[in-house]
DNA sequence: AAAATTTTTAACTTCCTAGTTCAATTAAAA
DNA sequence: TTTTAATTGAACTAGGAAGTTAAAAATTTT
């Protein structure tokens, strides 16, 4: 019933297979049209016609569209994790070290808006899918156990007051660097474009460190 | 062509046209619609069949879908500062008014988590209904109004240290309240729901409300 | 050499969904 | 009383988008 295929310029001369790349090439395209779109917004079609491959390819390795929904949020949960694990704090005292952690954060965030994004359209859908990947669960835990370490730390120096719950602090650090982020459009849209400037925006970092300082340091404290 | 029409109840007995309720009513379902599904998820069949009325309406009134979303966005904009309005700070020490601002602010965004999740699709979509709304542009100056006013009072009184930006005080209490609701799932679902119990939240909101005030308040100052 | 996996291509199906159309009827406004 | 606006309801259209199918060929593995 189908008519032979055409020689698209692959046949006879040489050419690799790459299954690998092929499916990060895929989830790589895919994780940047949901990121604009959502998921109920993005296109399959769009996906395939940005890939170097084809639509059939995407349903051969990833089956349908949540799935590769699912596969592309959590890689994009791995890339993301893995550029954290560069920041050794070991070294420094533990008021300098939380400074760190804070504006790393921050600028973190800022560099990755696709995995912002992400996880707002994921929060829209009150985390379904994150909830079941087990693969994330495992990513988060290296967060906390930082600043756990720094709060012990800060404890015994008495440089930090006691009583700080490393949980609430992640989340504390969390909301300012993830707002900046995700709301720059509405909040620009009613308040105008100053604080997404250079300097607002390094005004907003180094703010929101001294508000986490001031909020973990003891009164007496030497900040 | 067409069969003559049912007698649905409607006919011969009393009944009023309400132009107005119908348009509130449809404008209800679709805000609790789109905040749930976003736009692209959302149904106008479904909004229609949750409606007293009929699909029909909804084009009658609004036109198309994307319509429907924008005054959806600015009727939810509207209920949301109308709710606002009744705070009043002005016989407090400026102090104790940032106090009860952040603690409302807080407060008021948990209990209109649908105006959240309406505000987080827009930032999905680069808040480009709301930049087109003439109408949403204007309530949100009177925020900013609100804290210049704290501000300028508390530099008077030397409780505030000096050169504070009302809308960068704004933002940070936006980004610790809007976090709150915003990111709930994906937070409770990697770090557990300890923070969104009753006793979590109590804290958070009280630790918003310190964080803010260590942040304004000059270093020797009274708290 | 045989078997299994990867890749190609484009048309096709099937379902879903936004938006439309019809004629009629009632309510309100002029 | 005339006219305009509001309302009903269900069938219909038209397009979009997810997912499928076919057979074949090239590559890789066993």
């Amino acid at each position: 019933m189908n008519k032979p295929l055409k020689d698209s310029g692959k046949t006879k001369s040489g050419w690799k297979q790459n299954p690998e790349a092929v499916q990060q090439d895929i989830l790589r395209v895919a994780t940047t049209e949901f990121a604009e779109h959502g998921l109920s917004g993005a296109r399959i079609d769009e996906i395939a016609a940005k890939t170097k491959t084809s639509k059939r390819m995407i349903y051969y390795y990833f089956g349908d569209k949540e799935t590769l929904y699912a596969r592309a949020l959590e890689s994009a949960y791995a890339k993301v994790r893995e550029g954290e694990g560069k920041l050794d704090l070991a070294g420094l005292p533990p008021d300098e070290a939380l400074a760190r952690l804070v504006a790393f954060t921050f600028d973190h965030h800022r560099k990755n808006p696709d995995f912002i994004r992400m996880v707002m359209i994921e929060n829209v859908h009150h985390a379904d899918y994150l909830s079941q990947s087990k693969v994330i669960r495992g990513l988060n835990v290296a967060a906390i156990d930082k600043l756990t370490e720094i709060i012990r730390r800060g404890e015994a120096a008495g440089t930090f007051r006691p009583g700080l719950d490393p949980t609430e602090l992640h989340w504390q650090i969390s909301a300012l660097s993830f707002f900046n982020v995700s709301n720059k459009p509405t909040f620009s849209a009613l308040f105008g474009k100053a604080l997404y400037s250079r300097a607002g925006q390094t005004a907003l970092r180094d703010h929101a460190v001294e508000m986490i300082l001031r909020y973990v340091c003891d009164r007496e404290g030497t900040r």
